[in-house]
DNA sequence: CCTTCGATACTC
DNA sequence: AGTATCGAAGGA
């Protein structure tokens, strides 16, 4: 039996969940990868987050109890996975920004045809493809009897010396400078951490 | 390696 | 109108 994470897990603060997030295994669907690098989101009082704003029909799972997905649909093409963290009402999450697949590398390969290896989850977009997430996946749960998925402890433990912490991708500071909290973390010198991408707002739009 | 930029449709 | 992105294209 693998030895899944339980509910109390993420039942905690969602930075500390966020950095032991690193290097445990994901599994979904026929596909598990070892994670190299996560985001922290803290709900309501964090200006990036989709839930900042407050409830709606989009982030209702992150209202809820921990250890379920959310995921979302963004650039009207790509899915993104989290993990709920943190008591109920909290709306704290872990978005999956990248991972190392360790299992199941043919049905990763037939769901992302042509890509190296390396590339296979690097990015969260990419990573939601590889474990073949979509809008109908939101909700579920990777904790319990019901579980359509699980989390596993790193197989062996992470060098906390590895451990970096920076800005989140992509998040623009759209809801001011409290954005750019140092809430992402990686593993040093894993290469599938994804490239780091300064938020770029589309211009010759004329409204 | 780096940079810029279009695709695309949901969300509020 | 903005977006928690990706991959192609072109330059160094």
């Amino acid at each position: 039996m693998p030895t899944r994470l339980p509910v109390q897990f993420f039942t905690r603060d969602v930075l500390v969940v966020a950095r032991e997030l690193l290097g445990c295994r994901v599994t979904r669907a026929g596909v598990t990868v070892r994670l190299t690098e996560v985001e922290a989101y803290a709900g309501g009082t964090d200006p990036g987050s989709h839930a900042f704003r407050g409830r709606s029909p989009r982030t209702e799972v992150m209202f809820g109890p921990a250890g379920r997905l959310y995921v979302y649909f963004t650039y009207g093409m790509h899915h993104c996975a989290n993990i709920v963290t943190g008591e109920p009402g909290t709306a704290s999450a872990v978005l999956l920004r990248a991972g190392e697949v360790v299992a199941g590398h043919e049905l990763a390969a037939a769901r992302r045809p042509g890509v190296r290896e390396r590339d296979q989850a690097r990015g969260p977009a990419n990573l939601a493809t590889t474990l073949g997430l979509t809008r109908a996946h939101d909700g579920l749960s990777l904790v319990g009897a019901r579980a359509g998925g699980r989390v596993e402890p790193p197989v062996t433990p992470v060098d906390a010396a590895t451990i970096r912490t920076g800005p989140r991708v992509g998040v623009s500071g759209a809801g001011g400078d409290g954005s750019t909290y140092p809430w992402r973390f990686w593993l040093d010198g894993e290469p599938t951490v994804s490239a780091y991408r300064v938020a770029r707002t589309r211009n010759g739009t004329v409204g």
